[in-house]
DNA sequence: TTGTATGCGTTATCAA
DNA sequence: TTGATAACGCATACAA
């Protein structure tokens, strides 16, 4: 029976040997002679013993657990961070505790009280303060994702200056004059990095960019509202540049249920190449982001043992045209 | 300085007070003296102490964490469930430990492990097997989600037999003939139910079902693949019913993509009311479930003391005519 | 190889 | 009100 009575010091009881033995014997830590070890074995397979997490936690001074600290949770990009996450934890036995401030005022106290419970955690960039992200920097083991590392932690992300180089193709290859940017720089580092992008590559092309992004969230529908807000004003832009593929989504959708033509009225792209952006029609022209090697690779850094702040990682990004952006027309 | 060797002990010393009397003003569980308590509290304030959460957890005999166990992270429903589930843990100051079974082959040792380490765990059916269920069910609260309830357990889900609703909505108000089933009845429980109301509505109404639903994830790209499958096949149903919005979704993408036109050459129709629902062209119609209120109701059953397995607990559903079934022609 | 004893950081019981 | 002291469950130096 699994009684939930069964100690280490009880079966240690029960085999007639000491608690160090048992202990031994339960983690193969030791050599322990086949005699005692059958004894111990025997006891443990009938009682269905098993180790408690606390007590050897505590002696251990280790928690097994990682922790991953996120502004939100919605969208394919945070489900994909978190599915690598997660994976790469089990990996390597380690449990995940999660933690989504939801933009709340209590957050910060969140944090601090989730770094006494796991032995790393992961910080999602533009989600806690500079500040608490030093506390607990100093206290357990610290990578910024998307954001930048400071003297105590590392940090990984993906190279958003792509976004540029997208834009310079709009604007050299198709000709395109007037652009109009979908996302809200102020929301998110990673966004604030595109829509910088975006404007530097106006001024090095010699091309007026827009005096404002269409300031809206970064999911499906916040890409329809874009669509809506963008129809309203009188002339139509040449194309929309989105911070990401689910509002460049939402966004085409919208604009296709309208009737009218992408590209031929209004060439979009996006950022990140999920699945989606592939399957659409006309196929989304993108930036593609490996998220998941962002996500295993960040936990790769918290969980590998004889790695030390090693400064800002960026993951490389590409340029992935299809039909949205008016190539291979047709297509 | 937070110095991570400020330990209950320590502070007592600087304080020149017992142990217990620290503990007795740290958590203001007892009266101490003015006097005392003030000096217990510069200390603290001073050192930054903080009571280690292993300790604190091995005397209490309570985690303060939540285990979630999924088999996949994809999709705004997981997302939904999670993020609800995990605001709602929050509120009651509880953590989140996630695990993903990826349909992994060690997933049971994941599970029981699990249940070593948080106070009540929620389990979406269709991750674990029924004996890996009973055995944690004995060891830590358990709630199933989607699921049913065993002796030791209780469950929340949500009625998937207005699927039968909606599937008679569409043979007899609409009067199509050839309806199509998007989804795989064997890959989890929901699809199962929902796939078993589509044929009883037939067989009520005495129409004949197609013989096989296109077995397809339940990803917004399956129903991408879906759409391919059934396009190819000759002759286009009436109908389609998707087994969830994604899947519906994906499939009016790539239907309108082609030139089609939807609900007049074929009706679509999905199940969740996702933010995306109401806002594609035409509207799709579908069943509202309530994923977050899933979601929460699970947390409280697994946090509040005085609840004890009280069987299946089902949430109504309800049935959202829009324009993508051929109601409201031209909304 | 095996056992003893101590520490890990708290909480809680029982005296004082 | 306050302070010893014994759990809680396990790991590990150290001794045998």
């Amino acid at each position: 029976m699994s009684n939930r009575r069964v100690s280490l010091r009880w079966v240690a009881e029960q085999a007639g040997v000491s608690p160090a033995t048992v202990s031994r014997v339960s983690r193969g830590s030791a050599q322990v002679s086949p005699e005692l070890r059958d004894r111990v074995l025997r006891v443990i397979e009938e009682s269905g013993y098993r180790p408690n997490h606390l007590g050897r936690a505590l002696a251990e001074v280790r928690h097994g657990a990682l922790g991953l600290v996120f502004p939100g949770l919605s969208g394919p990009y945070f489900t994909e961070l978190l599915q690598g996450f997660e994976a790469e934890a089990l990996e390597t036995g380690d449990s995940v505790l999660l933690l989504a401030s939801h933009y709340r005022a209590d957050t910060d106290a969140k944090v601090i009280d989730l770094a006494g419970r796991v032995d790393g955690m992961a910080i999602h960039a533009g989600t806690v303060s500079d500040a608490v992200v030093e506390e607990v920097s100093q206290q357990v083991r610290v990578v910024m994702m998307c954001g930048t590392a400071n003297r105590w932690n590392a940090s990984v992300s993906t190279d958003n200056t792509t976004s540029g180089a997208l834009t310079r193709h709009l604007l050299v290859e198709h000709g395109y004059r007037r652009l109009a940017f979908v996302g809200h720089p102020e929301g998110s580092p990673d966004v604030t990095s595109r829509w910088d992008a975006f404007l530097a590559a106006h001024h090095e092309v010699g091309v007026a960019p827009p005096v404002q992004p269409v300031r809206v969230g970064l999911q499906q529908s916040d890409g329809v509202i874009a669509a809506e807000r963008i129809l309203a004003e009188g002339t139509l832009p040449d194309a929309v540049v989105c911070a990401n593929d689910e509002t460049a989504l939402g966004l085409m959708l919208c604009v296709l249920g309208r009737g009218l033509r992408v590209p031929d009225d209004l060439a979009v792209t996006g950022f990140d190449d999920m699945n989606m952006a592939a399957m659409v029609r006309p196929g989304l022209t993108t930036v593609r982001q490996p998220v998941r090697e962002l996500a295993t690779t960040t936990a790769r850094l918290l969980t590998d043992p004889d790695t030390r702040p090693a400064g800002d990682l960026v993951l490389p990004t590409e340029l992935v045209l299809r039909g949205s952006c008016g190539c291979r027309p047709g297509g």
